[in-house]
DNA sequence: CGGGCAATTGAAATACATCAAGGCGTGTGG
DNA sequence: CCACACGCCTTGATGTATTTCAATTGCCCG
């Protein structure tokens, strides 16, 4: 879920030095591709916004006020006064515990994470791959939830926003509550494609759509490089998402590249024949 | 998702004749059963109430002020201006098509109905058994969608109220919006288990979990007896929850049957071993 | 009475899981 | 710097849960 504009909007009118000293990474996540064109479509926001917000894909990422034509600038100067602590964690760690009942609502800045349930047996569902700008937890917007744990697939850096600051101003401001409304249904849709996948597709099917639904999310962050993409999941996490187990998972991956559907090598994977790729991933 | 508050309230203020001949079955949905003392724990509520609405599901099963100690009172009397019409669709028949782009949100009101995802070759998902007061489609309170077909299992009345009127009335009541940020949360939860359902168990989990999912849902509502309650779907719709076949849905409610778990008889079912069928759920 | 939907049951097929072994890269401690 | 362990990926053999196919029955409804 992006929430991008809940992080960007926080950086607003904070010191480019302090920001860079608590986040180094952050400018590493993605070349710097300043689309100077597309900024300068944003309304009010580029004019108020430092160089770092720029290269921040906290920014660069969200709908704030971007294409899709909302009107930003009121909420975007409301947000402004979010307050928030940025936190890292190295690959492989815990960003969030199962058993945590918390007072505050995360958002990724870089890196890769996953968002998972877990039983006690060990079988693990994830639920989502997390993204620079999303939620790390959609429902934890509003209530404290217990149950789902977040692990940092690579180093991770996050933001954590308290969640009454955050409903206060929602309480005050009905244009971000018409955003948040979009998002949830978007969120929802995810979820139920999710269902749809998990229920209903076999192994090659999911497999693909799972690759397909990645390198759409980072097109359209502008982290996708033509056709390739980085990719740092380990195949424990595709398989995690898409119920299957890991060794499965390696021969579909393994057979995809044997036709020359995709390529993956040194944690980049190439889409090389997308429409084959999208038969396979097959019925919308 | 319980939007119960939302039919309920329109019926607040209207006529009780008028009522009665919009939606004649309504009485029917469940026993006659007044919980007196039930009722006077919720505050402001109760006396503003008409008979009708007593009977009616979409006020008795709501938490509108309900026990959960959410201050009702002044939602309440707000939603009351929303305007509906009543509708009735006949038994396995379309309640909302696929491709439709609708202004209005739908509330179940009486009888059993399946929301669902269909592929073009047939495989279907049913996303959730929607029961009187649910909404339809809960993505829908807040943008049109498409892609969803509902259908009615039994015979089915249900409301249509309209979208952009809703949203008027929660722009200016945050009260109304607390209220659905934490349905959003509680559906989101249901999302995610669906997930992890049929991505990470096996079919006799997942039957047991639907069975036991249901009869919750139905005893929230009063609508069980004891451990017995209607059960008018087909094992089709089953199957279609729980990602499976009909044939497989029929060995494993054979087997449950056999080992004296529950019970399926002239379309009800009981659950005669329930720390069983909880144990075969399995790990919560 | 006929026809279509629903449920049951058994036999065969298959998609995926499980088990097991080997190789490769990477970090780590001696 | 080497040895070693460990995580990760691959591949083949085997096992099994679930699907597919098919035949039978009952039931409801026209």
């Amino acid at each position: 879920m992006d929430l991008a504009i809940v992080a960007h909007a926080a950086e607003a009118g904070r010191n480019a030095e302090a920001l860079q000293a608590l986040h180094p990474s952050f400018p590493t996540e993605a070349p710097p591709r300043f689309d100077v064109e597309r900024l300068a479509r944003i309304p009010d926001v580029s004019r108020e916004t430092r160089a770092d917000c720029v290269a921040c894909p906290l920014f660069r990422f969200s709908r704030c006020g971007g294409e899709d034509g909302q009107s930003a600038s009121s909420t975007y100067l409301d947000m402004s006064r979010l307050s928030y602590t940025t936190h890292t964690a190295a690959a492989r760690r815990a960003i969030r515990h199962p058993k945590e009942w918390s007072d505050y609502v995360m958002v990724i800045c870089s890196g890769r994470a996953v968002s998972s349930i877990t039983l006690p047996d060990g079988r693990r569902q994830v639920l989502s791959i997390l993204l620079p700008g999303d939620v790390v937890c959609a429902s934890s917007l509003f209530e404290p939830i217990s149950g789902y744990a977040a692990d940092a697939i690579t180093d991770v850096t996050y933001r954590r926003f308290n969640r009454s600051e955050f409903k206060a101003l929602l309480s005050k401001n009905y244009g971000l509550f018409e955003r948040l409304a979009k998002m949830w249904a978007e969120e929802s849709e995810r979820a139920d494609q999710l269902a749809l996948d998990l229920g209903r597709r076999r192994a090659d099917e999911r497999v693909a759509r799972f690759i397909l639904n990645l390198a759409e999310r980072l097109a359209r962050r502008g982290m996708a490089y033509g056709q390739t993409m980085d990719f740092p999941l380990r195949q424990r996490h595709i398989a995690d998402a898409t119920g299957l187990t890991a060794v499965h998972v390696s021969k579909v991956l393994g057979e995809f590249q044997r036709l020359g559907m995709i390529k993956i090598h040194d944690r980049s994977l190439t889409i090389v024949d997308e429409s084959e790729l999208r038969r396979v991933g097959a019925p919308h």
